[in-house]
DNA sequence: TATTGTTATACTCTATAACTATA
DNA sequence: TATAGTTATAGAGTATAACAATA
């Protein structure tokens, strides 16, 4: 509930809407893994997270139009990431799960990743630092909204 | 400085990028303007706070290679929204200037964009928006690390 | 010889429209 | 008739490589 009438309220919109645009260039440039785009990534997160999703569920999560989610899937089964099966009551759905290869790559790009957040956040000091931590679930909770 | 061998610090990195790739997408959709490009909109802005830069200035300040930023400088100035001028002791290099247009422009779209987050924002109560709003600076200079 | 910016070209990601199969 | 997913196609944005002009 921020007042738009106030300033300072208008100016840090501005300040998040700048900041997440230019962060998102950087993490995607700075790709950890070198095969998967950032929303391949998302999407096997949100996989391990849900445990099994159809791809529609998908696509209404990640916000990308369903012929883009098919694509995403294909991409992601060609490297044996996710395995997709026929949904149990509706034979127009699909049902994609995570391999247990997705759940390997993930720990390991993990690491990788956080060296790489870990160096950019290495300027920061402690308070800084426990802001971002603070507004980390927040973030989520408006990408979700 | 996050001690990421600790679980909870980890966990916060990956939330972190998690939630600014899923909000970066949706305000891309969101796009206020819809004749500006987040990249455009973002080297307006740079140009608003500093007032002048080259190209290749801006290239690195975007984080986008110079081809990139040729581009988006061209497209600005058909649009009126920065003129281009000689550098007056380097030869090869050329000064960005935003336009009066594009400040009015800017203002504009602030009223759109502000209305846009808040309708999105409107689902957090006071204390998360308290945190966005401390957590927003420390992204910038994340962003600009 | 190094640097700034540009041109030409290709790639990645996503969207829209039209289609198929199932409900 | 409506919905889930796919196919075909197009568009936006960015990158790399090769080039021009200037330092």
């Amino acid at each position: 509930m921020p007042d738009l009438t106030h300033g300072d309220d208008a100016a840090a919109v501005n300040s998040l809407r700048s900041a997440v645009m230019r962060l998102s260039r950087r993490l995607k440039h700075q790709r950890v893994d070198e095969s998967l785009s950032p929303t391949e990534m998302s999407v096997l997160g949100t996989l391990a997270r849900c445990g099994t999703a159809t791809p529609g569920e998908l696509a209404r999560k990640e916000h990308v139009q369903p012929p883009s989610m098919t694509r995403i899937v294909a991409l992601l089964e060609a490297k044996g990431l996710v395995k997709l099966e026929p949904h149990p009551e509706d034979r127009r759905q699909k049902v994609v799960t995570q391999t247990e290869r997705a759940e390997a790559m993930l720990d390991e790009s993990r690491r990788k990743r956080n060296a790489w957040l870990a160096s950019l956040v290495d300027g920061l000091d402690e308070d800084d630092w426990a802001k971002l931590r603070e507004a980390a679930p927040v973030l989520e909770k408006l990408a979700h909204l």
